[in-house]
DNA sequence: TTTTTTCGCTTACCTATGTCACAGATTATT
DNA sequence: AATAATCTGTGACATAGGTAAGCGAAAAAA
């Protein structure tokens, strides 16, 4: 039941870095277990400190923060192969919380065991690193189309984004990608109402450019997409897999 | 002129980590040398890969991020001990461009250094993702801040974020920092515009909040000011320097 | 000194997006 | 089955915030 890191599927993916045969075999040693979780689940808590760190091994979920007055922001939607719990691993808090959306299974990890990474494998504690470096472009670009672009603009960047990492992470069937999340989850994510951004979406499967429906978002004219969405550069980042 | 790192000015202030000596002898070596750059100047520029990378030692910044359609999103204000060119040190192309705002002292590194940081002082490994989840935590703030609250809050929460830094890097002077910005500085960090920046400054201002004139912010009611922005925890978070 | 540019500030007006309210479809609960 | 809850999809209306234009004051350039 429990994948040894040699038999990962995801390590094939175009998605993620090659690993060398020394880094899989400290990964299956830092590998504490590996866990199910139903759809709900919070993973992580905001400002809380948890003992396990993990890799989503498949399924899908949410990252957010809570605000005071009740709202919540959206992070960025959690997909296989995305390391939870870096804020809490070395900064010993989370500035947000972690909740699984579909069921997931998770890759467990050891708070403590972050220590013998950096010690004993400098090339895994480079990976981590890199990951943090990939999670702030992201949000850098994140921040600029909610600060700057249209409902239109955003909506599009948001799908294109979702469709370029379920390429890259081999999920696509006939231009079609699971997005099992709610119209609310992308609204709370882009900072929109929910009512606008039913109407967004709307105008854009009328253009013919996309279908959300179901859980599954089909994309019939990525081009057109990218272009609403003024897209800088739509290559899909390769970053390394804990 | 060149400051060696164990006379560091920095390094007493409440904003940082202690160090280690042996910490303080690598980074030392880790410093290739100091510079001194003019107001303007652009010190790392987006997508581009740089050979070095910098830590502030005076003066101050801005991170921004420039869009196709020719607006600007300012991802972060930079102040001393800031780390600048983390991005592409570790991914090689930075996600957005870092000018100076005012005169700034650089510490100089060697990207090509960085391997060698791994490999032989975990510590500061360590203190360097420590930086990037610190980075992270920062960002998932602002986007919170940016995408839910209203142009009232957003100004008194990043003024609040100023002041709390500021105060952790003792540039304190009755309640008066150095804010060396323009208003369209602050809009474009909060995707606000200009003009209504400036209403919502005039707001705090006529409510005795705050006034910020001739490159200084003064905060006259540091209590409301954290009110208005919702502000969860004004706790200062202490950091590592590099 | 005069001229030009930049910056802070204000008024008048406009629109993208939010809020409210309701309806049908679907899924969970009894 | 019936009932309740959840989610998508609309229309009518309200408003926070954007856009345009201009005016001093100060700084930079001539």
């Amino acid at each position: 039941m429990t994948i040894n890191c040699k038999d990962c599927p995801l390590r094939q993916l175009s998605a993620f870095e090659p690993f060398k045969k020394e880094e899989i075999d400290f990964m299956n040693r830092f590998k504490t277990g590996q866990m199910e979780v139903q759809p709900g689940t919070h993973l992580l808590v905001q400002a809380s400190k948890s003992p396990q760190l993990f890799t989503v091994l498949s399924g899908m979920g949410l990252r957010y923060k809570s605000l005071e007055n009740g709202e919540r922001q959206v992070i960025n939607f959690v997909f296989p192969g995305d390391f939870i719990g870096l804020q809490a691993g070395i900064m010993g808090e989370m500035g947000h919380s972690v909740e699984a959306t579909t069921s997931m299974t998770l890759c467990v990890f050891n708070r403590a065991d972050i220590w013998s990474l950096f010690r004993s494998l400098p090339d895994r504690a480079y990976a981590l690193t890199h990951l943090a470096a990939v999670e702030e472009h992201f949000l850098g670009d994140a921040l600029a189309t909610i600060g700057q672009k249209s409902a239109l603009e955003k909506v599009a960047w948001a799908l294109c984004q979702i469709f370029t990492r379920s390429a890259a992470l081999d999920l696509l069937k006939n231009d079609t990608c699971p997005f099992p999340y709610k119209q609310q989850d992308l609204a709370d994510a882009l900072g929109l109402s929910l009512v606008h951004t039913n109407k967004t979406l709307g105008r854009l499967r009328e253009e013919g450019v996309l279908l959300w429906k179901d859980g599954n978002l089909t994309i019939y004219d990525r081009h057109k997409l990218g272009e609403l969405a003024s897209i800088d550069t739509s290559v899909p980042i390769v970053r390394p897999l804990m």
